[in-house]
DNA sequence: GTCTATAATTCGATAGAC
DNA sequence: GTCTATCGAATTATAGAC
């Protein structure tokens, strides 16, 4: 592979990460530059455009999502393990969560507001987890409650996520997590 | 009263739906000072900074939080049938939750990424509402629980208002609301 | 392909006339 | 108290040298 996309991988990476913290909105072409080590002006020869980055960084994170899928499906013979391997992993990041939000969450709720375009590229990612979680509620043969007990836990995490931002306090979602790992054993 | 804080009234009336419907970074002056018909340099008479807007804005959505509250305490004598009030109110709103989410959900979702004093002015708003909330499961007897159960209620309905708006669903949170009805009943 | 310099615009904030 | 005019900084985006 030619070094081409190494400056174009940075980007994406340090847009990843500052629109994460920040926000989409308040995170500017040169503090991505500046953390990629990219020249400014530089920015432009690999993407058109501020949101054609934003475009780049959610392809990285479908990417990553599906890859995570993947690796539980090979890892963890089981459907319900898979989904406490889902949940714990809710806690293994709520301290990042306790400072940022969801990674999920924040992209939703910010890109949900603006019409158009951006706003489906979130709704298509929080899609994505929705049926992964489904799926596994199939495996376990839950047939039409399958869609309910998905959005029931993905609401669940998206909730305590918020008040574990907005509070600053891990042990919210970490507690949270504990009592969905219980539920999913009399679900 | 002087007419002196009408245009005051009006500026944070403006701000209170434009940061709503936006978000409070890429609300700008000049939005503010159109929609409450108030010229742009005459803002600066009312308030020193834009972050004394949001303030002012904050510290009006307290009053308003407040004012629905007694309104449920003198109303309606039984604290469940209070509480079924708040979830039902849910459901009012679901429309307008399909388009800019939950109003304190999005506030405490941008400004808990901040650092400093603004941050606690959204978690002020989510206090208070939590604090109400478990004061009512106390008053039905639930004593050590009445904690965990409104945090257990707050974070489904703000989690379920972000699926509402990544999906721009308004049933997502309208059924939501329905099971944590019957969810009061047996709880 | 890479980078500097800068254009074009927007935004928060101020000066100062009335 | 009110409003016009505008400044200075920040930000997206481009032009053009190398």
């Amino acid at each position: 592979m030619s070094r081409k996309n190494d400056k174009r991988d940075r980007l994406v990476d340090a847009a990843d990460e500052l629109i994460y913290q920040q926000t989409f909105n308040s995170t500017t072409l040169a503090d991505i530059a500046t953390k990629a080590d990219v020249p400014l002006g530089n920015v432009y020869y690999y993407f058109k455009t501020k949101d054609d980055i934003l475009k780049a960084v959610v392809q990285k994170r479908s990417a990553t999502l599906q890859a995570q899928f993947s690796q539980w499906e090979q890892q963890i013979p089981n459907a319900k393990e898979r989904l406490q391997a889902f949940i714990g992993h809710s806690t293994e990041i709520s301290h990042t969560t306790a400072k940022f939000g969801c990674e999920l969450g924040s992209l939703c709720q910010e890109l949900g507001k603006y019409a158009g375009e951006l706003a489906n590229l979130a709704a298509e990612l929080m899609h994505r987890t929705l049926t992964w979680v489904e799926n596994q509620f199939k495996i376990l043969g839950k047939g039409e409650q399958a869609s309910i007990l998905a959005k029931y836990l993905i609401a669940s995490l998206q909730g305590v996520s918020l008040l574990t931002l907005t509070f600053k306090d891990p042990n919210l979602i970490q507690k949270q997590s504990k009592n969905l790992e219980q539920w999913l054993e009399t679900a």
